[in-house]
DNA sequence: TAGGTACATGTACTCAGGGACATGTGTGAT
DNA sequence: ATCACACATGTCCCTGAGTACATGTACCTA
């Protein structure tokens, strides 16, 4: 369900077309909700169907763009305002945490490592963003106020996750740690 | 896969049954790991076909309880030193920041109110677990090690997005919101 | 002893996510 | 002119996640 709002809340910027969505799922939302463009197609077939949104013109390469409805506005806004949020964080990286003392300590150190790493890059990256956008490169829209909030979650979030990983290194590991069952 | 990993890793501490498991799943990696016990039962199952858990006692009510064999915490620990991690975030309440321009002020900010209160909470949660686990409450074991490592995850996450909501909130709302497209 | 609750395991169905495969077009560079 | 590349849209299939349905047992309490 969160892919239909994700392409309704992007259209609701504007219309695009399937190809754009694809793209721009995969550049802003790609590491919160990543989609492949044969969902994206899919579903833009299913919303149009539905009259959530609607061909907006019909480009070359046989592009279509759509663009959002009343009823998709209407659409999204419910969604926002009155549905409840699903709070699961589904990280992958926690669930591993709970088994690290399966690792040897080596193995541990590296992975460690190696996560800290990823989570400073992510979140140094997210930084030069939302500089960018304070900087007022993206102009001054409702929208990119919108994104720079969300940005501002993936600097905190991704930051916080490198702290953890530098701190995980420094638990000691129990004696009797990885060798056997 | 992961659902997989998850049970060969809760049963690399010793042995317990799908009901366990279940119960498990739900109380301690619940918020980050879902699983419903349709798919654990399953999964068992074919990890019995596959050979790396086996049963190792039947009780009353038709319990079976598994242990991990040898090739299946050769399993677990491949996946953890061999595999590389998937780092998506695939949280919904990110992707619905990306939407706040959509949402009427007032509405948006019940919202981010809702929010931070939960993830206060949740991290208070984690927080009193984790101070628990400090005074020694569940042994020093390896395993309860690296649940404290989690558990510092959980806390310094949620505590993390409790304040992000709160940040958010003070984002001024730009002056063409909600009303129109 | 009757009834409620927690224990315990499953099947069946639906929907969402992800990868592989398939096809065709306009544009720019050599 | 041809070739590569980005544009553009789809189908098909498999797996994973989630919900509803189904069944039965031990235990504790009124």
């Amino acid at each position: 369900m969160s892919l239909r709002y994700g392409l309704l809340g992007l259209l609701a910027e504007g219309p695009a077309s399937g190809y754009d969505l694809a793209r721009r799922f995969q550049e802003v939302l790609g590491s919160v909700w990543p989609a492949q463009h044969p969902k994206i197609y899919a579903e833009l077939n299913r919303l149009a169907q539905e009259g959530l949104i609607e061909v907006e013109s019909e480009g070359p390469r046989g592009r279509k763009a759509y663009r959002i409805t009343e009823a998709g506005l209407a659409a999204v806004r419910a969604w926002l305002r009155d549905t409840e949020v699903d709070h699961t964080l589904r990280m992958q990286s926690l669930l591993r945490s709970f088994f690290f003392w399966l690792m040897e300590p080596d193995d541990l150190r590296r992975h460690l490592d190696e996560e800290a790493r990823f989570f400073a890059e992510a979140a140094a990256r997210y930084e030069e963003y939302a500089k960018a956008k304070d900087r007022g490169e993206f102009g001054d829209s409702p929208q990119t106020r919108s994104m720079r909030i969300a940005i501002e979650a993936g600097v905190r979030l991704y930051r916080t996750l490198a702290e953890w990983a530098e701190w995980a290194k420094t638990v000691p590991p129990n004696s009797s740690t990885a060798t056997d069952s």
